[in-house]
DNA sequence: GAATATATTAGAATTAGTCTAAATATAGAT
DNA sequence: ATCTATATTTAGACTAATTCTAATATATTC
């Protein structure tokens, strides 16, 4: 079910087109959540989301943004990362790559795809497929 | 400030002494913490580990089993790992390895440290230090 | 356009984890 | 051993993220 697209398609053919094609109905909140969360490439939250929709006199609920934040996953629309029991990130990139994540600061940055491993079927446990292939590398400010 | 050692040398040297040499006060219940969770390598929650200490007999608060697991993670005797948004686990093998996750049984297995890549330091980010590599692979039931 | 299925909503409920401030225990000095 | 300072533990209140509920609204199908 999930499909390996970028957020810049998106843009470029445009959501409602996009939405259809993989047997999502398009309703006005959906258009307005993917609008804002595929403006760029981005890391946000789901309240930051919430916020961020809100804040342009739209008016979606916040069970809304979770609802559809968890249809954008299961479509693999966005990607979602998980920092710490209170930190969960959606990513509008859902291009194969992986983060680093500053423990001082709280900044997630892209990591440049050559630095992904690749793993092959076999390894998995037996009976299984991959689903997901999530790398955090965790980094603190350097003392100087 | 984290030392690289196994829990299999924590149980062969006693964990009086282990603590001891890390700075760490011994108390009853940061023993019988210690005693619950390094019996083995496992992959625990806070609330299993509080339960497991408490169906001995022992008295423990809640309070404390995530205080002292904070402290033990601080030392590097126990890694967190971040599942989703409601599961942290502790794993009492500090030593280096990933893991697989099954997001259809919820089975979180080692994964053969020959699978964990190998990063350079010029590859973080300006001004940065590596922390952490957390690498969890998901898997689903293949479906035959 | 009526019937049916799907989506949205407010607010309640849940849950993991943190915080507080009082009580207890430990360690270090005498 | 006793005193004092410091560190630890505790119950329970609190917080924040997320999920649930069940009523309402919107979309799709016939």
């Amino acid at each position: 079910m999930k499909s390996d697209w970028s957020s810049s398609e998106l843009r470029r053919r445009g959501i409602d087109a996009v939405l259809n094609e993989h047997g999502v109905n398009v309703t006005r909140q959906r258009r307005i959540i993917a609008d804002t969360l595929f403006a760029r490439n981005q890391h946000v939250t789901a309240d930051q989301l919430f916020e961020a929709v809100n804040s342009t006199g739209a008016r979606v609920s916040k069970a809304t943004v979770y609802n559809t934040l968890g249809l954008f996953v299961r479509k693999g629309f966005v990607r979602e990362i998980f920092i710490d029991a209170s930190r969960t990130f959606y990513d509008s990139n859902n291009s194969r790559h992986h983060h680093f994540y500053n423990v001082d600061t709280g900044d997630l940055i892209d990591m440049k795809a050559r630095l992904v491993p690749h793993f092959i079927d076999q390894d998995l446990p037996e009976g299984t497929a991959m689903d997901a292939v999530d790398l955090v590398i965790r980094v603190r400010n350097k003392v100087s």
